[in-house]
This record gives structure tokens, C-alpha cells and sequence, in this order.
DNA sequence: GAATGTGAAGGTTTTCACAGCA
DNA sequence: TGCTGTGAAAACCTTCACATTC
């Protein structure tokens, strides 16, 4: 929770950069965060004490503060495992690089696909993961392959010595305790509106409870 | 965050059924789902008793009446704005529709795009908006802008009369209380896996608090 | 005996309130 | 005076323990 709001910070502290802005307060970067200057400071504080009392944050300070906590003082090379339309776009997305991100190898089973290259990307096999990411030093993988093969790919990345993986297949996949996964599944973000907009009649505190 | 449980029981549920099995118990449940079968007992009791005591729950049975608490007895319409790289992975993904979202129009305001039908969905000037998501009665729309416009769209999407928006761009956008909103960012993930690679002496406890 | 449903206990996260400092 | 940093309080969520039912 922390770190996603971290995170948050962080790209609100870029716009302010690029504006010009100097200092800024905790409530103020609450606000341009979506969330109170309580929490700001509170979070803030788990990792040192970077403000001003009486005065605010600097900004060009915090942003290189918190990129350095985030460990985005460096660029991370990521591979992706399932070049479908999805898998496509991640490779397309402009985002991943702005933020740091390089996706440099992808992963596909389909015979069809490997071997090509697609945005400067090249296609493998997957029979040669577990080589590639060790030749290529990579430490973050990307699945979005279906969700009956994803347990397997998972598998797959953990055996490749792979620490951190970002699941988008649908599916509860089971991973050992050192290697991080986060799983983000789109269709349930969809269902969580469902929900919503099925049970307007609960209000606020109801709701806590329900939300995320 | 039961929502979201809730969501993924829906999916585990629907695997049980075509394999044709009858009965499952919380903790089995919940280890499908990866969460403990006590989480999957109160996250139910939250919404009625659906099960048998001494015996588990009726998987058909419990699978129908989740399906109803999540709003997902019916399809839903959706309108996606921004066919960039990520809109169109989306217009093409399969997984919306099949878990009973189909993207049914989209927006842009790229004049090269607009008038094009891709994926059997037609692109509108975002002029338009208003119009088209009245006529169709839609309720749910993605937002896959750039980020400096997505508040400009979110407003649009107010004014249309839009209660539910999924926002892919990063950055905070604000709607009305009335309005739910809900957040995808997807370097923000990659940036978290960032954070614990490059904290991996954290352990445990002191990781808690930090996580999503 | 087995597994649900649930009040109570235990943890975690957020918010409050204010001391401390520019 | 203004705003940070932080213990304490409040709110929230998860887990426990067990009465209840099949």
C-alpha cells in the first residue's frame, strides 16, 4: 500500500519538476496524490525525514529521494512471456519505457511468432527462457499468456532463478515465498464497477469493507 | 478488497463447474484462491449463508449467487476512449468478453482513426461521446488516453452521465463521489516488483506494511 | 465427525492531535 | 505562524475459536 502511493508521489513530483514548482507541502502533494497530507507524511516517514518543518518538501530533493527508495535510479531490463494482443501492446507501450521499464526479449510457444521481431523486439521460444534471462541479466518478467499456462510459465521463470513477476492471466498462480508476484487481472477491475453500480443503494461505510 | 475475493471465488467457481465437481469446502476454496477458508467464510457471510455446515458449499448453487452479488447475471456495455496501442489490445482482448464485457464503441480524436471500424468496433470523433454512450445505453467505460488528457475525459464521461470508469492513464484523476472510479497503472506494478528487488533484507513483517 | 457461520481477538493501516522546528 | 514528524487513537481487516448444524 505504501509503495504504491509512493510510486504515486513520485509521478506527481516529475510533473512538478518539469513545472518549475520548488517546495511543496504535504498537503498539497496529498491532494495532487488522491490522498490526505496526513498520509504523505506518514509514508514518508517510514523511510526517513526529507521535509522542512514550517516550511515543505523539496521537490527536485524528494523526487531523487524517492527514486531512489523505489530503486528507479537505474533502468530495469524486463522479458515478457505470451506475444498475443495484449503481450502485443505491452510491447508497444511507451509507458513501461518512460517510467524506466525496457521490455528487451519476449517469449511466445507459437511457431508462428517465434523467431520475428516486433517493435525491436525479438520473439523466442520458450524453451530458451531460462538461458536468455540469465545471458540477458534480466530480473522482471511480464506473463500474459493464457491462464491455463501460466502456473507453468511461472514455473518456468522461477526455475530461471526470476524474482518479481507481474501476472495479468487471469488465474491464481502459486509461486515460493522469495519471488514476488503481483497480479493484476483486468477483467475483475471490470467486475469490481459491476458490483458497484449493481449495489448503489450501500453507502460510504457500507462500502469501505467492499472496496479495492 | 472482498469485492475483489469475491471476483476471484466467481472465477475458481467456474473452473469447478466444468470439471464437473459438486461440493467444495472454504478451505479448499480459499486455497484455489489463495487466500485462508476463513477469509472465504466471512467474505460470503458479508452477503447471506450460502452453505451447508458439515458439508461445503454447492458449488452451481454458490456460483449462481455470487454471479448475482457481482452485478454479472447480464452482459455489460462498454465504451473504451483512446485507441492507442493499449485501447486496441483491448478492443481485441478476448477476456473482457468472456467474462461478460463487451467493448461495444470507442473514441478517439485522431481524425485517421476516426470513421475506422477495428475488431467489428467502430472508432468516434470523441465529439460524439455524449450522444452514442446515451443512445447505447452504456454504463462502464475504460479510459486509455495519454495521461495529460485523461481528466479532460473523465469530465466528458461525467457530464455523459457515466457512473463507472476504469482509468489506465497514469496519473490522479478526481470524479464526483457519486462517480466510482477505479486505477490501473501498469508501470506502478512494475515499479512495486522495483521496490522489492531492490529492498529484498526487508522480511516478513517490515514487508507488510508496504505491500498492496 | 466435518465444515459453516460468527462474535471476539489480534493485526494492520489510517487518521488525529500536537510537540518541535524553521 | 506554518508545516513536518510522530506517538496515540481510531478505523478497518483478518484470523481465531467455537457454537451450531448436517
Amino acid at each position: 500500500m505504501v509503495i504504491t502511493r509512493v510510486s504515486i508521489y513520485s509521478r506527481v513530483l516529475s510533473i512538478l519538476v518539469d513545472k518549475g514548482v520548488d517546495i511543496i507541502s504535504s498537503d498539497e502533494l496529498g491532494k495532487l496524490s488522491g490522498c490526505p497530507g496526513t498520509q504523505v507524511r506518514k509514508d514518508l516517514a517510514y523511510f526517513g525525514q526529507f521535509g522542512t518543518r514550517g516550511v515543505g518538501y523539496n521537490i527536485s530533493d524528494l523526487k531523487s529521494k524517492v527514486t531512489k527508495i523505489l530503486g528507479m535510479s537505474e533502468r530495469w531490463k524486463v522479458a515478457l512471456v505470451g506475444v498475443g494482443n495484449l503481450g502485443s501492446a505491452f510491447i508497444a507501450h511507451e509507458g513501461f519505457r518512460r517510467y524506466g521499464f525496457d521490455i528487451i526479449i519476449s517469449f511466445d510457444t507459437d511457431k508462428s511468432k517465434v523467431g520475428k521481431i516486433y517493435n525491436n523486439v525479438e520473439i523466442k521460444d520458450v524453451s530458451e527462457l531460462k538461458q536468455v534471462i540469465s545471458e540477458m541479466n534480466i530480473k522482471i518478467v511480464i506473463i500474459t499468456v493464457p491462464a491455463q499456462f501460466a502456473q507453468k510459465v511461472a514455473d518456468l521463470l522461477v526455475d530461471a532463478g526470476i524474482k518479481a513477476i507481474l501476472n495479468f492471466a487471469p488465474i491464481t498462480i502459486s509461486v515460493p515465498k522469495n519471488v514476488i508476484l503481483r497480479n493484476v487481472d483486468l477483467s475483475l477491475e471490470l467486475e469490481a464497477l459491476s458490483f458497484f453500480l449493481t449495489h448503489k443503494e450501500l453507502q460510504d461505510n457500507e462500502l469501505s469493507m467492499l472496496y479495492i
